[in-house]
DNA sequence: TAAGATTGTGGGTAGTTGTGGGTAATTTCC
DNA sequence: GGAAATTACCCACAACTACCCACAATCTTA
């Protein structure tokens, strides 16, 4: 089985032991591709999570914040936001990474986290944190939302 | 005999067993063409039953996804609840998938299944969900199927 | 109709995966 | 420079999954 290369799909229930590491889970690690060289780039979400991308996917985020002109305010705010909080995480044997304590601090990790395959990237959640997400975002406007899904055939 | 590639029409009752496993139709399995990998992805479907895609089908989808870029929050929250409950699950010899306890949990499955061809993809239902939902859908507004009749000759 | 092939279903087993903890190497700080 | 803290690497084990074999029912073909 082989979905394309450094594609996540899927929800998993893991947990973040004492010394801060989450397993990344089986059918993740298998789609990476190995110019990764067991390598994610960690970094915070626009919701409460930590975000986990692949080397790869990185550099190519890295390659697109370097085309945003500093003259904008609003470029350098992004790119020092994104920027700031990343940093490469790479995985132990046991198919794990370690967050840093700013990151589990930020998505409010406790001991039960939910993995969330995001297609290009990993989401990593507090379940709770996941579930209020959720309930906020069934505000979201209807229209937009079908919008989106009308041009995607599912 | 054989349809279009990677198409699925008919009905066929089967059963779950206690490891969570279902057939996959013989009929279905010959349609599959062989880039599928002989991998499906199984999902959360609009009604409540599964959808099983083959892995071709899916990557059409996936690829959509990843043309939205997370900096939109709707764009972030669409491609979690598509790419969240979905799974790669390739079927054994005796052309087997395996679905994840969280799918037969929404889909409500019991031990009698039935897989019914939806040309594009495969729906898994527990029977009785199905009786039900057929009985809604006798209501639906005859304006629908007139604006449906726009789009498709039958 | 009978023999053979295919298909659906059940269960055993070996390998993989998730999780916890120990130890050595590295870094940090006084 | 040396002690303390942190990090990276390694091993161990239980739970789970994927793979394999077996068998009965059904379908195909001569």
């Amino acid at each position: 089985m082989t979905l394309t290369n450094n594609t996540f799909i899927g929800e998993y229930a893991y947990s973040l032991d004492s010394k801060g590491r989450v397993n990344i889970p089986a059918k993740f690690r298998q789609s990476l591709s190995d110019d990764n060289e067991g390598t994610f780039v960690i970094a915070r979400g626009m919701d409460a999570c930590v975000w986990v991308y692949p080397l790869i996917q990185w550099k190519d985020i890295e390659s697109n914040l370097r085309n945003l002109s500093s003259l904008s305010k609003i470029n350098r705010t992004f790119v020092r936001n994104t920027a700031r909080y990343a940093s490469p995480s790479t995985y132990d044997k046991q198919g794990r990474i370690t967050l840093t304590p700013s990151l589990i601090d930020y998505a409010d990790l406790d001991k039960d986290v939910l993995i969330v395959g995001m297609v290009n990237k990993i989401e990593i959640w507090n379940p709770t944190r996941l579930d209020e997400t959720d309930k906020q975002n069934l505000e979201i406007d209807p229209a937009a939302y079908d919008e989106l899904a009308k041009n995607i055939i599912i």
